[in-house]
Parts: structure tokens; C-alpha cells; sequence
DNA sequence: ACCACGGTTCGGATTGGGCA
DNA sequence: TGCCCAATCCGAACCGTGGT
């Protein structure tokens, strides 16, 4: 029962980028986002930015295969999907089911759990604050440290970031044919290889409006991958990219209509776009079966949701803010402790982190929890706080949930210091 | 250096609640 | 009642860590 976590909290290795396209890459998104905000004043913004570093970490792994051939239109592509359908054909109403390139689970969540406190750690020195991050150990994933507060204060928090969407990436291709009958016909919507994927010109698929709900893609290139090693062909591309005020802009229409319908389950193409959209509806006759029993697989599963939405991280999150509090704000008084001396006083905060706040399940998840206030206790005869040592200290459950959208504070330093503009 | 361990995310399988 | 889909359960794959 050691709660070394607390004792060094102050003095566990800072997290840096080793590497300089990810700093690079997330004040080119910062910049973009500041010019764009003067702008437009939509505070999806800094969510939207942030999707494009992950969709960066994402495109690091694009490979050979997973590309879908789509002849539509005249001009033929090759697409990535990040979702299970073909995104041009969605664009025009038609499910073309072709299976999703996530990353494997292993490195992504890795990064994303390193970029999430890097892109807010930027952000809040962008606005003058001095911030420190540190690498959280045993139940915590990342602790803020304020030092400009007497004592210092130390925000533990636990992160979950996922994104919204990843847009697919696409290369054009010349009209392909094949064998018919005796006879070469144009080859029809499918699967296939981009055999020449190094030094080929990638682009990102970007669904623009045209008139009301009628949208259809735009290509925006983002550069070449030049070989097996080379890991940061897309933060290289990106960067570049969101110079262009014309991408981003586009970018964050596409963006704005896609958190929408993702918040309301709109009937809207993007929806089709973000993640933990479901099921096809209508389902079209030819849609593909799930390999066992008698369902249907859906376009992007409802357990791949956004940011904190996925109901298990939810109660996940709680229980790890209230084991943190519950060991870190009042520590039970133990031999062992008394001769551990704390390195230095500081004060705690718990919370929970992510880049978008629980936007379908905050209602019946959280909501019910916010106003909790909680405090140790072992006499049975405890009714009302009255009945409880009038100085004995009561905490909350969690003093902030801060994500990109919103932040839920229950605490002055929480509002202040994460204040995002 | 190696290994065992626990933590991460993702996604297949199963459960169960709401609705026709 | 039976069907459908989101919620939940659980395991795969993989990574970093701490002990030997």
C-alpha cells in the first residue's frame, strides 16, 4: 500500500517530444487556430486541430493494403477509409461497405496519451502560463504542476483522448479495366492494393459543402511517404497543409457539421465520418454480415467513440479520480507514512482530461456524479454533516473534467488555469 | 539483458433493455 | 414476444517498468 506516486510527484521525469515534427506540427495547429478563431470565434476549434495530430499519428502507419478502388465521378481514386464505407460513395447517399484502417491499439494509445498533455501544455504557455508536465506513475497518467501558486499545485490526471474523425486519404488513379466476358470492361468499386505507395502523391479527403447538406470531396495534397522509415511523412504534410488557410477553413466547416451530427445523430452524410456512428440506416441489401451470428457490421462501432464518450473509460475515469483523492487529498495516517517525508508540500487536484467532453453519455453518466462531495469516515452514526467534526475536510469527486470543448470545474485554480483563450 | 507483470486501446462476443 | 443495437464483458496485442 505505498503511495510513491504522491511522494514524487514533483520530481517524476518531465514528458518532452523527443521528437521536433510533433512540436512543430502542434504550433502550426495552434497558429492556424488562433487565426482562424479571430475569425469565426467557434470554440470546435482547438478539438478540430487536434484531431489533425492524431489523424498525423494515424496516416504514419498507411500501408500498401486497405485501399479501396472508386471509379465514380471522372476522376477514379484510390481512398484509405477510416470508417467502414467507402467516403465518396457516402458523400452521394450510397453505403459501399470496405473495412476501416485504424492503427493497431498498441502504439496509438501511447501517443495519443503523450500528445493530448503536449498540445495543452503548449497552448496554456501560448497564454503565458508556465506549465510543467510530468509522467504520472501507478494510478495517474500525467500530473500539471503550477508553480507560480504557494504551496505548488499538482492537477493528477487521468487522460483519455480518441478522436472524432480521421479523414481518409486518397490518390488519384488512372480508370482501371478488367476482364469480362471475352471482354475488358471498366473495373467496378473495389478493394485493392496502391502498389505504388512511396513517392505517390497523398492527398486528404476533405468533405466540403456545396449547397445545403450536399457535400462532396476535396482533395488537399499532403506530400509523399519516401520509404519504410520515413514516420513523419504526414506531420511534415500537415504542417504544411494548415498554413493554407483555405485547407483549414474547410477543414473546420467539415468539422463543425461532423461534432453536430455526431451530438445529434443527425441524418447528414459526414455523420458517416466520425466514429461510433453505428449502423447504416437504411441498411442496403448487399451489407456485409458480421463473420459470427446474424448481425450486420456497422460503419464505425459505438465502443470506438470520441474523446471521453466511451461509457467503460467513463467509469474508468471515476474510479481512478476517486482512488487518487481518496489516497492523495486525505492519506490515511500509517507508521510507514510518518517516517516517508514528503519531498515538498504541495496542494492536489483531480481530474479527468480528454479532447472532447462526454457528449452523448455526460447526461446519464456524469451528470449525476458532478455534484458529489466526499470525505473519510468510519462511525456508522454519520446523518448529516452536522453529525461530522465540524473541521473535517470534505473533497470533490473530481475538482475538473477539462477537455478541448468544455471544461467542467468544481474548483478556482481548475477555471483559472485551464483557461484555453 | 531478460522476463514477468500490469496497464493501454481496440474490437469480437454476449447481454439485456426498449420498442414494434 | 422477438428483434435490434448499444452497453458491457472480456481477451488480443503490445508497451513500459521494475526486479533479477
Amino acid at each position: 500500500m505505498n503511495k510513491l506516486w504522491l511522494n514524487f510527484a514533483l520530481n517524476a521525469p518531465q514528458i518532452h517530444s523527443d521528437v521536433d515534427e510533433e512540436m512543430d506540427l502542434i504550433h502550426a495547429l495552434l497558429d492556424a487556430v488562433d487565426i482562424h478563431q479571430t475569425l469565426t470565434k467557434n470554440s470546435l476549434d482547438l478539438a478540430a486541430a487536434f484531431d489533425l495530430l492524431i489523424a498525423a499519428e494515424y496516416y504514419k502507419s498507411v500501408v500498401h493494403s486497405g485501399w479501396v478502388y472508386c471509379p465514380s465521378d471522372d476522376q477514379p481514386l484510390l481512398l484509405y477509409p477510416y470508417t467502414n464505407i467507402c467516403p465518396r460513395c457516402i458523400l452521394k447517399g450510397k453505403f459501399e461497405y470496405h473495412p476501416a484502417n485504424k492503427p493497431g491499439s498498441s502504439g496509438i494509445g501511447n501517443a495519443t496519451s503523450k500528445l493530448l498533455p503536449l498540445f495543452i501544455k503548449t497552448l496554456l504557455e501560448r497564454n503565458g502560463k508556465k506549465v510543467e508536465i510530468r509522467k504520472g506513475i501507478e494510478p495517474v497518467d500525467v500530473f500539471f504542476i503550477d508553480r507560480s501558486t504557494l504551496p505548488v499545485t499538482v492537477f493528477a490526471a487521468e487522460i483519455k483522448a480518441s478522436p472524432l474523425v480521421t479523414l481518409p486519404l486518397a490518390v488519384i488513379s488512372e480508370r482501371m479495366i478488367e476482364m469480362g466476358e471475352g471482354d475488358e470492361v471498366a473495373k467496378h468499386h473495389s478493394p485493392s492494393d496502391l502498389t505504388q505507395l512511396f513517392k505517390a502523391r497523398l492527398f486528404i479527403y476533405v468533405p466540403s459543402q456545396q449547397v445545403e447538406n450536399v457535400w462532396s470531396g476535396k482533395l488537399y495534397e499532403l506530400g509523399t511517404k519516401e520509404n519504410p522509415n520515413d514516420k513523419f511523412w504526414s506531420y511534415r504534410g500537415i504542417r504544411q497543409l494548415v498554413a493554407d488557410r483555405t485547407f483549414f477553413s474547410d477543414y473546420c466547416s467539415f468539422w463543425y457539421a461532423a461534432f453536430n451530427s455526431y451530438e445529434q445523430k443527425a441524418a447528414n452524410s459526414v455523420f458517416w465520418f466520425t466514429n461510433a456512428c453505428g449502423q447504416p440506416v437504411p441498411r442496403p441489401d448487399n451489407w456485409k454480415r458480421r463473420r459470427k451470428g446474424q448481425g450486420f457490421e456497422s460503419v464505425s462501432d459505438s465502443k470506438s467513440s470520441v474523446g471521453m464518450d466511451r461509457t467503460d473509460d467513463i467509469k474508468k475515469g471515476i474510479y481512478q479520480v476517486l482512488k487518487i483523492s481518496s489516497e492523495g487529498k486525505q492519506p490515511f495516517p500509517s507508521a510507514q507514512d510518518e517516517t516517508s517525508t514528503m519531498s515538498e508540500d504541495f496542494n492536489l487536484k483531480v481530474g479527468i482530461i480528454s479532447n472532447i467532453h462526454a457528449v452523448r453519455h455526460f447526461e446519464d453518466y456524469l451528470k449525476p456524479l458532478v455534484d458529489i462531495v466526499w470525505t473519510r469516515e468510519n462511525s456508522r452514526q454519520i446523518h448529516t454533516v452536522a453529525d461530522l467534526d465540524s473541521s473535517k475536510p470534505v473533497f470533490n469527486l473530481f475538482d475538473g473534467i477539462i477537455t478541448l470543448t468544455q471544461t467542467l470545474s468544481r474548483d478556482d485554480w481548475v477555471s483559472s488555469y485551464f483557461s484555453f483563450s
